[in-house]
DNA sequence: GCTAAACGATACAGATCGGTTTATTTCTGT
DNA sequence: ACAGAAATAAACCGATCTGTATCGTTTAGC
């Protein structure tokens, strides 16, 4: 295993150990066991343990919104759509018997102060969802399209907390429908099977 | 101090902590330092610190319920508008300089396994307040109250989880919009200042 | 094939964890 | 006033925590 596989395993199981267990509960030597490799390798890789966590947070925001991006964008070109298809993509984080919730949520939950560099990458990851959000709805020409990525921000947080308790996927699909009618309010053409498509310039409605 | 003067100390403080460090980060030490209390005491009313946890979410469920009902029930008596005046229920938890997120949501996040105890105090306590805007849902009269509480309650989580990380109180206004924008849809006259008012038997809309 | 870096294994450090024990003092009820 | 219960402080337990140090062995690049 070269040297660039170690820490990428390290940080696969790190990530996939914080998810099962959480930030505090997943100690170190757990996570070297896991990963089949000596606590020195570990260290070097990472100065400390906050180090992990760090490091681990920001292969997985990458990680998430690229798949997202590729979920949405591989299935339909139309903004609107998109941003109804996001709900789809969590209806497939749902699904998989290993969601246990967000692991932004969780960490900026077990590290709650505003300065805590985990609590800040949390935020970051949540501000760059939120910033796509506003690019699919800046595309779509809704005429406030910052409120609209908000509220589709606020259905998906809505929809993983509700999951993340649950455990079932039926917060994704009400989210959708949610947002579906939320969007065909702003502009008349939101709905998928609308009457005419491709309009532009769609009204305000507050 | 009497004896149920210190237990309730105890939950008070103990609920303190786990709210500003979380569950795993606070130790018993701390908190019997900052109750004033010695370890001894701690351990004759609270078996474990397992029980002290599930003790002081009991209690904050309990308060935190009646507190919602109070605020709710003396600002309005109409079923639609104590919906949506739930929302600035809200906006006064996000308010306090204090508030770091629903402590039920960073149980669940701590404590993940669904067979876990702790868990399924978390659990317990959504299913109380969505079973309270069923409650107002029906007495609403919407055709489908526990679809509409569904959405609520959505509604609230998202704020909920949004206002945890950007520590703002706005989150609760978005989704009070977004609920009057969807009960609107739903009853022709949900806005508060709709058209006539007492009006019964709201028709569905899907 | 040599050198140097990176690895694994293990022992260890010092702190803290949840929880117990002991011995002493302070309440409280009758 | 007196007995019993409950409070206190402090030492202590074994386990676990993050992180370091030691020391061979493996591996990779020149």
């Amino acid at each position: 295993m070269r040297r660039s596989e170690i820490r990428d395993h390290l940080l696969e199981t790190a990530l996939r150990l914080f998810n099962q267990y959480g930030y505090h509960a997943t100690g170190i030597d757990l996570i070297i066991a896991e990963a089949g490799v000596a606590k020195t390798t570990l260290y070097r890789h990472f100065d400390t343990k906050e180090d992990l966590i760090l490091a681990a947070l920001e292969r997985r925001d990458e990680e998430a919104r690229d798949t997202m991006r590729e979920f949405v964008e591989q299935r339909t070109s139309d903004p609107v759509e998109r941003l109804l298809v996001t709900f789809d993509f969590l209806e497939t984080l749902f699904r998989d018997e290993r969601f246990r919730g967000c692991i932004f949520v969780s960490a900026a939950g077990e590290h709650k102060d505003t300065a805590d560099p985990v609590f800040r990458a949390a935020v970051l990851h949540k501000r760059l969802v939120l910033a796509y959000f506003e690019e699919l709805a800046h595309a779509a020409r809704f005429a406030e399209p910052k409120r609209i990525a908000a509220e589709i921000n606020l259905l998906h947080e809505g929809a993983i907390a509700v999951a993340q308790m649950t455990r079932t996927a039926e917060p994704a699909r009400q989210a959708k429908r949610m947002a579906t009618q939320l969007l065909a309010a702003e502009g008349q053409a939101a709905a998928p099977s609308a009457r005419r498509e491709g309009a532009s310039h769609r009204a305000q409605v507050s």
